[in-house]
RNA sequence: GGGUAGAUUCCCGAGCGGCCAAAGGGAGCAGACUGUAAAUCUGCCGUCUCUGACUUCGGUGGUCCGAAUCCACCUCUACCCA
């Protein structure tokens, strides 16, 4: 049911072109994936999500289980059917959530004790029941339940948390009984080299098509992120994806794939969009600023998405401005597009071999912020 | 014609003798955002030679050591009475 082949390495840089094949299609690698953590990616319907090119997008354990609850998403007939997305799902355990939601929870070895941003009420996660949730949602590929540490957390703290999250490793995988569903452990480690060996070593013992590099992007700069990624990837198998969770930057992305890294999600290119910046092959434009009240270009010229194809610059800053939904929906229709269009470009550089030079060209044009 | 209330920095609006360049909104401008408690958050928002100085609170004149705040007249606005 699950297959992850090779079918192309970049003689110039390393890099490769996969397919990973799940129950509800095939994705290839390297592959962006979208977030829609409540079961929708924010402001798309499902029809415009695929407009986008988009072959698998992600949905959050945590968040699904506090509302409307892995029940009644059952009862709906799975995640897939309750959304109306036909194609590949990935769903996050929740370990995201103990660390962004940090203040409102308890954590020890048999699992966390947190409070619910929605009503505050008291609830209790571990691995079995993270896992049993996911079973329930029925994604494609489910994520074990870790523990995410602060991108400045001390080597005791990180080493803590590694040894839970591997103790949960091990509870995930007893608990994980669902043949339909590919379970996908993570790597920690927070930013110390031995750590993080030591975790992808005990991480490789378990995957079967697939695992995961977290605890990244969490607040250290990107060259030390490069650096942990460096440090990981003597230790990959060829024939397994690797996934580097929750990195977005259309920087980042080039950066990984020259990493070997071959899935990557972020929130990225939505929240961005709805915050009114959009993703350019020049740098980011922040369309909300008075420079583009007058300028009736698209906002990437040559792009091919909906929201290119259509409308100006100015009359999304005039959406924005007037805080009008649409805004943030074209924003994010362009932004998602961006990326998996710069993934596109990125398995055809693989192919001709030149994805070395793809790479230069686009760290030479691309700018995060104002130069 | 008579009466009453009022005129505050781009807008609304607080202030009612010193702690006022003047609360709080809004608008405007800019920044942040990486497994989404984020259509959110942060900063700036009279001028300047900017750890200080200068010019502002309808206008003019006055009282006072000191006025956006008190007094007089004027202008305008709203409502009421004729």
């Amino acid at each position: 049911m699950f297959k992850y082949e090779v079918l192309k390495v970049c003689k110039q840089s390393g890099a490769r072109v996969g397919k990973l094949t799940t129950p509800h299609g095939e994705i290839l690698t390297p592959v962006f994936m979208p977030v829609g953590t409540n079961a929708t990616v924010k402001g798309l319907t499902p029809r415009d999500v695929e407009e986008t090119k988009a072959s698998i997008i992600l949905a959050n354990t945590f968040h699904l289980y506090l509302r409307p609850g892995e029940d009644l998403v059952a009862k709906a007939g799975g995640l897939h059917n309750f959304m109306q997305w036909n194609k590949p799902i990935l769903t996050d355990s929740g370990g995201f959530q103990v660390f962004s939601l940090s203040k409102l929870r308890k954590i020890n070895d048999d699992g966390v004790t947190f409070s619910s941003y929605i009503d505050g009420s008291k609830h209790f996660m571990s691995p079995e029941k993270a896992i049993q949730i996911e079973n329930k949602l029925g994604a494609d590929i489910i994520m074990a339940f870790d523990e995410c540490t602060e991108g400045n957390a001390d080597y005791a703290e990180s080493r803590t948390a590694l040894r839970r999250t591997n103790l949960w490793l091990d509870r995930c995988y007893k608990e994980h009984k669902n043949e339909n569903q590919m379970l996908f452990p993570i790597v920690q480690g927070n930013m110390y080299k031995d750590l993080r060996i030591e975790s992808v070593k005990r991480v490789l013992d378990y995957a079967k098509c697939g695992f995961s590099i977290g605890g990244l992007s969490v607040g250290e700069p990107k060259p030390v992120m490069y650096e942990m990624l460096d440090t990981l990837r003597e230790f990959y198998p060829v024939d397994q994806p690797r996934y580097l969770m929750g990195v977005g930057s259309p920087d980042c992305l080039v950066e990984g794939v020259l990493r070997g890294i071959d899935m990557f999600d972020c929130v990225i290119p939505t929240r961005m969009a709805r915050n009114g910046t959009a993703f350019t092959r020049n740098g980011n434009l922040t369309i909300r600023n008075a420079t583009f009240a007058e300028d009736f270009l698209p906002v990437e010229e040559g792009c091919d998405c909906y929201c290119c194809r259509n409308f100006s610059r100015a009359y999304i800053r005039h959406l924005i401005k007037s805080d009008e939904i649409l805004g943030g929906v074209l924003l994010s229709i362009h932004n998602i597009r961006f990326l998996t269009k710069l993934m596109e470009d990125i398995r055809q550089s693989i192919w001709e071999d030149r994805f070395g030079d793809f790479y230069k060209d686009f760290v030479s044009k691309y700018k995060w912020g104002k130069s």
